[in-house]
This record gives C-alpha cells, sequence and structure tokens, in this order.
DNA sequence: GTTACCGGGTTGCTTTTTTAACCCAGTAAC
DNA sequence: GTTACTGGGTTAAAAAAGCAACCCGGTAAC
C-alpha cells in the first residue's frame, strides 16, 4: 500500500481546494477575467503555494486533461500479449464511451459541457491543450517503436481521438443527450480505428 | 483593525479544530477514556501538533476557562472613574447572568451542562481549574494594590465567582431551566457583593 | 521480577505554507 | 513618453506542521 499519511492527504485537499476554486470561478466569469490572486484568495492559500501545485493558470484548467497524460502510450504498454496496439487503444477508447468518461466528448453532464465549452473557446487553453496532446503523441510514439512509422501511426492515432472526443462534445454542445449520441460514437469509433489499421481505401 | 491573514486565520481553525475534536470525544466517552492521539486522529493534525496548541490534556477541556483567564483583573483595570473595583465586578457578573454566559453556570443548554458535569466529575480537571482560579487571583490581587488587604479581597471575589457559579450550575443540573433560576441568581450575586462590601455583620 | 505495552508529553529534522518583496509585460492616463 | 497600475510568475526567509523516534510512569502478562 502507499503510505497516505496526513501530510499527504492534505496536499491532496489543498490541491482539490485550489483546482475547484478555479474551475468555478472559471465558470462563473470567463478565464481572462479571473485572477490567479481570486483563485489563491477563494481557495484560502498564497499565490505561490497556488504554483507550487500548478505551473500555470492554463494549467488550473488542464489537469483534468493532464491526468490521462500518457494514458494511450500506457495502454499500448500494459497491453496483453498478442494484441495488437491498435486493437488495444481502439478497445481502450470503446470502453471510455462504454462509461461515458469526459475525455471522450460522450458526458452531457452540464458542469462537464461547460468545462468544454470553456476549454475550446478560450485561446490560450486550447493551445496548452495542444501541448499536451503533442505529449501524449511523444510518449506514445515512444512505446511504438523507433522510426518514422511509429511517429506517424502516433500522430495519427492522438488525431483520431481527438477528432472523436470534439465530434462527440459538439453534438452535446447542440443539445443532444450522450445515451442518445453513443450509438453513432461508437460506429464512428469503429470507423476510424478501422481506417487506422486499413487505410482509407482511396487508390 | 488586526492584520487577520492567511496564518492567523487558519491557526485559528486548527486550534478550533482540535478543540471541537477533543470536547465532543470526551462528552461522548468521558476523559480518560480518550487517548490525545485519538483527538489528534480526529483532528487531523499530528500528536506535536497538538501539543503545540494545548500545552496538556487538561487543557483541551479547559481552554474555554482560560479564555476568560485575569478577566476579573481586566474588569478592575478597566472600570470607569468613580467606580470601586467591587462595584465593576458586581456589574460585570451581574451581566453575566443576564446573557446567561457559561462561566456564570447559568445556562442550560445540553451541551454546556454536559461540559460542565465532564469538568467537575473528572478530578484531573477540577484540579486544574483550581490552578486556573488561582492565576485569576493572582492577577487580580496584583491590580487591586499591594499588601495583605488586597489578595484577601481578591481571594474573597474569586471564591464568590466560584461559589455563585456552581451553585447555578447545581440548580440546572437539577433539571430546572436557566430563565427560571435567573432570579434567585441575581438575588444571590447581589446578596454576595453586598456581604464583600460590608462584611457578613456576624460580630 | 523482567518484559512488554500503553498513554502523556518531548525532541530534531524535514516538508509545506505564508509572507512580502520583487521581475516582467502589457496598457491606460496624462 | 513617462508614470503608474494590473496580472502572471518567482524568490528568500520564517512560521507552522508532519514524522519518527524517543522518555517516562504505570500496569498487565508470565
Amino acid at each position: 500500500m502507499e503510505p497516505v499519511g496526513l501530510r499527504a492527504r492534505k496536499k491532496l485537499r489543498t490541491r482539490d481546494a485550489i483546482a475547484d476554486a478555479a474551475i468555478s470561478l472559471f465558470l462563473a466569469r470567463g478565464f481572462e477575467q479571473v485572477s490567479v490572486s481570486d483563485i489563491a484568495a477563494t481557495a484560502e492559500v498564497s499565490k505561490p503555494t497556488l504554483f507550487r501545485y500548478f505551473a500555470t493558470k492554463e494549467d488550473l484548467v488542464l489537469h483534468r486533461f493532464a491526468d490521462h497524460n500518457g494514458e494511450a502510450a500506457r495502454v499500448v504498454r500494459d497491453r496483453g500479449p498478442d494484441i495488437a496496439p491498435l486493437t488495444a487503444l481502439h478497445r481502450h477508447f470503446r470502453a471510455g464511451l462504454d462509461r461515458f468518461e469526459p475525455v471522450t466528448g460522450l458526458n452531457d453532464h452540464p458542469e462537464v459541457v461547460a468545462f468544454h465549452r470553456l476549454v475550446f473557446t478560450t485561446p490560450s487553453l486550447a493551445g496548452r491543450l495542444t501541448q499536451y496532446l503533442l505529449d501524449d503523441e511523444d510518449a506514445l510514439a515512444a512505446v511504438l517503436g523507433p522510426g518514422i512509422g511509429a511517429r506517424l501511426q502516433a500522430a495519427q492515432v492522438i488525431a483520431v481521438h481527438r477528432v472523436l472526443a470534439r465530434t462527440n462534445w459538439q453534438r452535446i454542445a447542440d443539445g443532444r443527450t450522450a445515451h442518445d449520441v453513443q450509438p453513432e460514437a461508437i460506429v464512428e469509433a469503429d470507423q476510424a480505428f478501422a481506417q487506422l489499421r486499413h487505410g482509407t481505401g482511396d487508390s
């Protein structure tokens, strides 16, 4: 078991308090309209403490994505024997859809939808999110192997994730429910991964 | 204004958390049946931290009395001009009765009654409470002036406080309400302070 | 009658947090 | 075109808290 003393517990709580304060202020007033000092004050910590937990203002929002950092690489690394990387990635994304995980975009909790809108409509956030995706891509490429082939495949996988998730989110932002969208999301995911496996079929 | 930064606020909260945890555990299981480690764990602080806030286990209970430490001396020191010390003390106690302050014993909140019973029925607590009263007495004597006269008067004042408060508490412990007891408490207080002023009248 | 445990309280060291001051970039005032 | 403010981010020193290990008195086990 990992040692979960007072110190560790309180650190987690502090981190949560900061993140919660940040998200709720951002959702209420918009990213640019909230200063990090406001967040620190709301979370009842000092500004240096805030920055000890989160490197930048953007990370206050994106740590939820950061939690998934390297996930694709991990999925490939931890796949069972006799399972192709693409198969493992496909199954993992599919499982995410089944569970309506926010990363898949297939989640209609108002809070989640508002959160996604916040990210996508705030340039600095969208920009930093891209950086995260590139890191993800690097990690995935590294575990897929050396050479340009692995890099290309990694790039394509991450792109597929991104497009599928944004598509799902867009439909939900348009007012549909996650449950309603789920079937086509699954079909599209299957199609996307099939395309990765076999090419587009264009000559 | 007094500067109330993050540090001061959090220290207060920690102190309150410890004290609250202690009191509620003591009331639930009794003084001896609770270890300071239990209290520290409940308050989510370490044992050394607990002892940085409270010198002894007894003080975890008695800090409420300690908050009134030196109050008698303060009342005398801060009295208006042309007001005799005894008059100031009398008025102050009388005001406490009017407001049903727990120190006067004239308070029937179940929590307060249970708290008093805890103190009076636990020898080590009662003992330490006596120490507090002696400190109070010293402070009062000092402000009343030098000499044996001041010391005697101080001792008598503190004794009066103690007897009046215990009498009030006893009646409430017997099931009467504070409101019901209040009139006689006031009469007795007046009598007690009159006796201090003029002697018992015995020859 | 040792041995071992328990509970109140302490000690030294490390980690975390606060504080106040600062840097730098943008920008509004005049 | 300075001047001054605001906001993101940093630094160094000091306070507070955590941790582990300990002391000491009592008391239960064997």
